[in-house]
DNA sequence: CCATTATGCGCAATAATTTTGCATAAAAGT
DNA sequence: ACTTTTATGCAAAATTATTGCGCATAATGG
């Protein structure tokens, strides 16, 4: 078990929205020197705390200009290993996020492609043909509001 | 207008995915001199297409158990401006994601919370209480198979 | 089609940042 | 209270990032 104190929190809450800030930037705002941090996030890297480093890329920047989420059932038997009936998802960079979710769907899938056209086509070639598919249902994101929020840390 | 020649969008594909490699590692793997690769970094968040850099954190970690998907429709005449509709929502730490979606509903809120009691709570004292809401309906996740996955550059 | 200009490049020097050895201080355990 | 462990800051060392510069390549314009 891994316990986190004040500083470790602090320090997780500044690099969730900057993780760029140098070693001196961070000692500043935490009150601890460069090489504690430096120490304190080599230690929550090692045990897990922090999964890992990754940028936040404009999707338009990217031609990706739409987001959707697609709810999709399965047939009953094929729900005692969720993940498998969706491995060939996981895989695919359109996939962004999947959970399996409580309710009418199994599974909530965010996805993100180019153009309506696309999404057409991942549902047609990619979704459709899972073994097991009872429903699929799709809402199409028009509005973007917030995403990639950070995780409360209090 | 930004163009992204092969050489950015392999930066990109690699940063996604690890965006604390140094720029010696990426050069290797680019086949570009460091300056090079720290040249173009700088071009990429200075033009947008970077947008920032993060961390992943472990939910678990801080203590947060429980990710839902909370279903929105507001009455029609709220729906002009979107934003301010749920503006205080956007706000909140506990708010991961939001989305103005087709279909049913208005809003596809996606949030991450403590527990299910914090989640009752957090819907109880922030969601319900918004101005113009006409229904309300949440999804929890129960398996998280794919999140924060990196967004397809080719 | 050549001249001009602009853009992209790598190298090497410089600057900035991160990590580590070490001594000290604070906590924790007995 | 005494010992052991853990956390800390400082300063040196190591690593990493940035920039000036000269050269090459490609785009622009006459």
């Amino acid at each position: 078990m891994t316990s986190l104190d004040r500083f470790d929190l602090k320090l997780l809450h500044i690099l969730q929205r900057d993780a760029r800030l140098t070693l001196g930037q961070l000692s500043e705002r935490v009150n601890l020197s460069t090489s504690q941090c430096s120490r304190r996030l080599a230690r929550l890297e090692r045990e897990g705390v922090i999964q890992g480093y990754s940028l936040r890329v404009s999707p338009d920047a990217l031609g990706l200009q739409v987001t959707a989420f697609i709810f999709l059932s399965m047939d009953k038997h094929r729900m005692d290993d969720p993940r498998s009936a969706v491995a060939a998802l996981l895989k695919r960079d359109e996939v962004i996020e999947c959970h399996t979710v409580t309710g009418n769907h199994d599974f909530i899938i965010k996805v993100v492609v180019g153009s309506l056209g696309a999404l057409s086509s991942f549902l047609a070639e990619v979704v459709s043909p899972l073994d097991g598919i009872h429903d699929i249902a799709t809402q199409v994101a028009m509005d973007t509001l917030k995403t990639n929020g950070p995780l409360r840390t209090d």
